[in-house]
DNA sequence: TAAGGACGCCAC
DNA sequence: AAACGTGGCGTCCTTA
């Protein structure tokens, strides 16, 4: 059963109110419009309330929409969460980018354009969909006038191209999950920007306190970085030397025969680790300035403004754009909810009489490689907790040089990034020997991006063709400028494809973990009614639960189990396992 | 003065 | 040591 809802495609409410005009939900079975109604905008919750609550099998309800950021909001600030959806708007861009791959096989041809450069010309960025100085961030959006997308009857033609898109796929099965996962995607991600990470507001500035010092006054530097910067000008020999400023500060550190063409911290720890009897010495040197740097970035990047800005009532409400990375991964907006660095994650703290459950994949990409590719070998070197010692065994049994996990990890990632130099590329045949159906499929996603072609993750995300610009300038081969310009641009758009067909998988294994931990954490507890526990923070491999004590067991158990789970969803019974590490904590930072 | 690039560092 | 993939973001600095 589908419910579609949307703007409706009359002018006018019921009593003729045109500045409310209403929305409609249509109800479709087997794809038949079985009844439709019309109701206020202002009444959306409580019309999905009452079919939630009037359905015998409300879980097995399909609701579609144009974009669940438009409407789900208001939906879990009344309290209603929903079990599936369908968001047209994020099958339509995976469908999109297949259908223009003619080599997919995939027909699609949009009934309503939902792409956001209809409202954004630029098409970089999506647009934020509350506006970050507001304290509507954390409050329903309910009251804001939305823009009328397409209406209700248009948004069933689309769920109609779009199952038509699929089912005539060469893959319709995969495609489907692909998007009924993205879809589902959609709604954990709003799900936990509403429930937000748990942030310790007290402990974030006793630990700023003691690193920075007192807040300073709005304008003027921590007390402890200005004394460093002061001292950085006296050993740098340079008064009134600004470290803030690259350029200032690199031309204090030549004057003082700091020989760097960078202030990057590895240039200053290169040139101090080359000086022969000096070391201590240059160490002693760069030492105030690399801990000013240390400084500066979490005053800056997570300071008392960050705190301000982004946490309240003690909860991170990350805003996360899925599919917001081309591969499928997802991005964040605001307040780098994807960059939490260590320094501060003593901060995320379980509330009183709860846990944090932190769960962290271990080598997920390898392992999806060797799945795809369905290489034994490398599913056998992963079949323990730690998939590069195993690489590391095999390689100590074989007598090959990639006898240790360094090694293993280094030439492993390198493959999959597509190094050309250094230690990973010369460990590139020993890898060949003993994994040749893994590097096989990468090489080939390599091969196939250096011609401009275009690749697809395993579920059928397809990564984008490069543009006109891209294929002109790759053909000029006139001149030896050209000719390298030529190459590298080639060479480029190979590692991007080479990327891609992993990275993207790995996002879909991902998100089909989440789905499934969301599955149970719902299905879970006192006959069947749902845990409290829930999801607060996703990190591409990582996934972090809060909840109740008494439930951490089980919580622990459901992540290892979703994670089988995903992997069965989407390689069958393929010998490769996804373990993971979990952790049950007080504070963020006790896990790993 | 606003926009946008460069820089540098954070995450996986 | 970094090289080599995907990003966000705060700041400085140049340009229009």
């Amino acid at each position: 059963m589908h419910i579609v809802l949307g703007p409706s495609p009359e002018p006018r409410g019921p009593d003729g109110d045109t500045a409310q005009p209403p929305w409609r939900a249509v109800s479709l079975d087997a794809g038949r419009e079985v009844s439709a109604r019309d109701f206020p905008r202002g009444q959306l919750a409580a019309v999905v309330r009452a079919v939630q609550e009037g359905s015998e099998r409300p879980d097995r309800i399909r609701w579609v929409w144009a974009d669940t950021r438009e409407v789900y909001p208001e939906l879990l600030a009344a309290g209603i969460e929903l079990a599936r959806v369908w968001d047209l708007r994020l099958c339509q861009r995976i469908l999109r980018t297949a259908a223009s791959a003619s080599s997919r096989g995939v027909e699609y041809a949009p009934a309503a354009d939902l792409s956001e450069e209809r409202e954004e010309p630029a098409g970089r960025v999506p647009p934020p969909r509350v506006d970050p100085r507001q304290a509507s961030l954390f409050e329903a959006p309910a009251a804001q006038p939305q823009p009328r997308g397409p209406a209700c009857d248009q948004l069933i033609r689309e769920l109609e191209a779009q199952r038509r898109a699929v089912s005539s796929s060469p893959e319709p099965h995969r495609l489907n999950l692909l998007l009924a996962a993205e879809s589902q995607g959609g709604l954990i991600a709003e799900e936990m920007h509403h429930e937000g990470l748990p942030w310790n507001r007290g402990i974030h500035e006793r630990l700023l306190e003691e690193r920075l010092g007192p807040r300073p006054e709005e304008g003027s530097r921590p007390a402890r970085m200005q004394s460093l910067a002061e001292h950085v000008g006296r050993v740098l020999g340079s008064e009134r030397l600004n470290p803030d400023s690259p350029q200032d500060l690199l031309r204090a550190l030549n004057a003082a025969g700091v020989r760097v063409g960078s202030t990057r911290k590895w240039d200053l720890m290169a040139w101090a680790a080359e000086g022969g009897a000096h070391v201590e010495e240059r160490r002693e040197l760069i030492r105030p300035v690399l801990e000013y740097k240390q400084l500066y970035r979490l005053w800056t990047a997570n300071g008392w403004h960050w705190l301000d800005e982004w946490v309240r009532e003690d909860r991170f409400h990350a805003a996360y754009v899925v599919g917001g990375v081309v591969t499928g991964r997802w991005a964040a907006h605001g307040g780098g909810a994807m960059q939490i660095p260590r320094t501060v994650r003593d901060a995320v703290r379980a509330e009183p009489g709860h846990v944090l459950t932190v769960a962290d994949a271990s080598q997920v990409e390898p392992r999806i490689l060797a799945a795809m590719s369905g290489d034994r070998a490398l599913a056998v070197a992963g079949r323990d907790h730690d998939l590069y010692l195993g690489i590391a065994e095999i390689g100590q049994r074989t007598g090959s040089a990639l006898k240790d996990r360094q090694a293993a990890k280094i030439a492993l990632l390198g493959a999959m990034y597509g190094a050309t130099s250094g230690d990973s590329a010369a460990m590139m045949p020993h890898l060949r020997r003993l994994f040749p159906a893994a590097i096989e499929l990468v090489e080939r996603a390599a091969e196939a991006g250096e011609r401009g072609g275009q690749v697809a993750t395993w579920l059928g995300r397809t990564s984008p063709a490069p543009d006109e610009a891209w294929f002109a300038a790759v053909r000029d081969v006139g001149t030896a400028q050209a000719e390298s310009r030529s190459r590298t641009l080639s060479r480029s758009h190979g590692r991007f494809t080479r990327n891609f067909v992993v990275q993207g998988t790995a996002a879909e294994w991902a998100l089909c973990w989440m789905g499934e931990i969301r599955r149970r954490l719902r299905a879970g507890g006192p006959g069947g009614s749902g845990l409290r526990t829930r999801m607060v923070f996703f990190v591409h491999d990582e996934v972090v639960l809060h909840g109740p004590e008494e439930e951490a067991e089980e919580a622990h158990g459901i992540v290892g189990e979703a994670a089988a789970a995903a992997g069965r969803l989407l390689f069958g019974e393929a010998p490769v396992d996804f373990p993971l590490t979990v952790a049950a904590v007080g504070s963020y930072a006790e896990a790993k």
